[in-house]
Formats: structure tokens, C-alpha cells, sequence
RNA sequence: UCACUGCUC
């Protein structure tokens, strides 16, 4: 099952169902059972391929085959939703699980903190991150980085600085994306000063900027008007080994 | 011990 979960899984992230949907016959033929692990890989590749009604369709029939959706389940179905925009109806399982007696997990809420985000919607995503907190969970360094990005697409750049300067209470240490997600948050906002001093800090705690960190502050440089600079560090980009894209 | 889910350009 193993070997099996993993080829689906490639087949299902290649866009190849068929072939994937032929290899979950030949496990049968095997004597190797169907498990949630290969169903979730499955609702994984009917997502991709924007097939998010089949998906749903496959999370209900999982419950009728004897094994029971998990909340790796749930959780592929509510990122699914979320990258689709369907919030509401990500937010509808959600509490399904709770009713359910499945317990949403970090991942969860981190997929619907990032639906909020990217729906603009900052008010809610706060609600959700303060419940969150309330409810006793402690978040990880990707939920605080979508927080992050959420507050800097909000404008709110201050709030995301706070929450980045708190992390550590949270046991969470900062890493690229996080560096990455505040730079570019201050050069949309025109602020190349923060957002080269972040630069600095993040070279001092010995993380090496990676070919994110160079797009953004590249494209961010032109932003400001600083296309020398911007030019200098391109070959500083070169020098490091990494082509900006 | 080995398989499935969340973050930045």
C-alpha cells in the first residue's frame, strides 16, 4: 500500500486520473485494500484538476466504504475549497468535522486563516487566528507566515511586524518565507528602507537568501526607483549561484 | 522505520 500510495499520489500530481484510477483496480486485482491514504491522494487529484464536486463526492463515499475520511481528508478538501474562493462552504466542513467529532488541526485552520487572507477578508482572519489561540492551539511558523502575508496584503504592516517579533513566544523561529513574505510587504508599500534592513537581519541569524528573496527585492528595487542598486544585486544573485527568475 | 494535507516571488 505503500508503493501503491506513492505512484498514485505522482500519477494524481501529474494530472494522469486515468492512469491513477487504473492502478487502484490493479491493487484490487493484488489483494491490496483500498486505504484513506490512497483515497486522499485521489481527492488531492480530482482538486487539482478542478474537480472539486468529484472530490467531495469521493470524501462522502469514504465514509460509506468502511473507512472513515480523516482529517488529512478534510483538510485537502478545505484547501481545495479555499484556493477555489469558496470560503463559506470551506468553513462548512470545518465545522462538519466539529460536529463529527474530527478534530480540525493547525493545517485546518491554517488553510482557512489563508482563504480569508487571500479573500481579503482580515477581519474574519483575525477572528479566526484570536479563536484559534483561545481554543488552545498554538500555532506554527506557516500559520504565523500566512498571518503575515495576510496582515501585508492588508496594508497593515505594523501588525505584521508585531506578529512577527512575537513568534518566539510561540517557540516558532522565523524562517525565508517568513523574511520573504515581510520584505515584500514593505516594498509594496514603498518602504525599501524596512525592507532592506529585513534583508540584513535575516543574513545576520545566517539564512541565505534564496531565489524568492531575490525576485522580490529585484522587483521590488525597480518599484522604489532604485534600479542601480537593484542591478548590483543581480550579479550579487549570480555570484551566489542563483538565476533570478 | 517507509505512503496522503497548510505559508512567500
Amino acid at each position: 500500500a505503500y508503493a501503491y500510495t506513492s505512484m498514485i499520489d505522482s500519477l494524481c500530481k501529474e494530472g494522469r486520473l486515468e492512469e491513477a484510477a487504473t492502478m487502484i483496480k490493479e491493487m484490487g486485482k493484488h489483494g491490496t485494500e483500498l486505504n484513506s491514504h490512497v483515497c486522499n491522494t485521489l481527492i488531492n487529484g480530482l482538486i487539482q484538476a478542478s474537480r472539486l464536486g468529484d472530490a467531495v463526492l469521493l470524501l462522502r463515499q469514504m465514509g460509506r466504504n468502511g473507512f472513515s475520511p480523516t482529517v488529512v481528508s478534510y483538510n485537502i478538501l478545505i484547501h481545495g475549497l479555499c484556493k477555489a474562493g469558496k470560503i463559506s462552504e470551506a468553513s462548512s466542513f470545518v465545522k462538519e468535522m466539529l460536529e463529527n467529532g474530527w478534530k480540525p488541526d493547525t493545517i485546518t485552520y491554517s488553510s482557512l486563516l489563508d482563504g480569508l487572507c487571500q479573500d481579503r477578508n482580515i477581519e474574519l482572519a483575525l477572528n479566526l487566528w484570536h479563536q484559534f489561540l483561545v481554543m488552545g492551539f498554538n500555532p506554527d511558523v506557516t500559520m504565523h507566515n500566512i498571518l503575515i502575508h495576510g496582515l501585508c496584503l492588508a496594508g497593515k504592516l505594523e501588525d505584521a511586524m508585531n506578529v512577527f517579533v512575537k513568534m518566539g513566544q510561540w517557540n516558532c523561529v522565523p524562517n525565508l518565507v517568513t523574511y520573504n513574505t515581510l520584505m515584500e510587504g514593505f516594498f509594496k508599500a514603498r518602504d525599501s528602507d524596512t525592507a532592506t534592513a529585513i534583508w540584513g537581519c535575516m543574513y545576520k541569524i545566517g539564512l541565505e537568501p534564496d531565489i524568492v528573496s531575490y525576485n522580490i527585492t529585484l522587483k521590488g528595487l525597480c518599484m522604489c526607483g532604485k534600479v542601480s542598486y537593484a542591478i548590483k544585486l543581480f550579479d550579487d544573485a549570480l555570484n551566489h549561484g542563483i538565476l533570478p527568475t
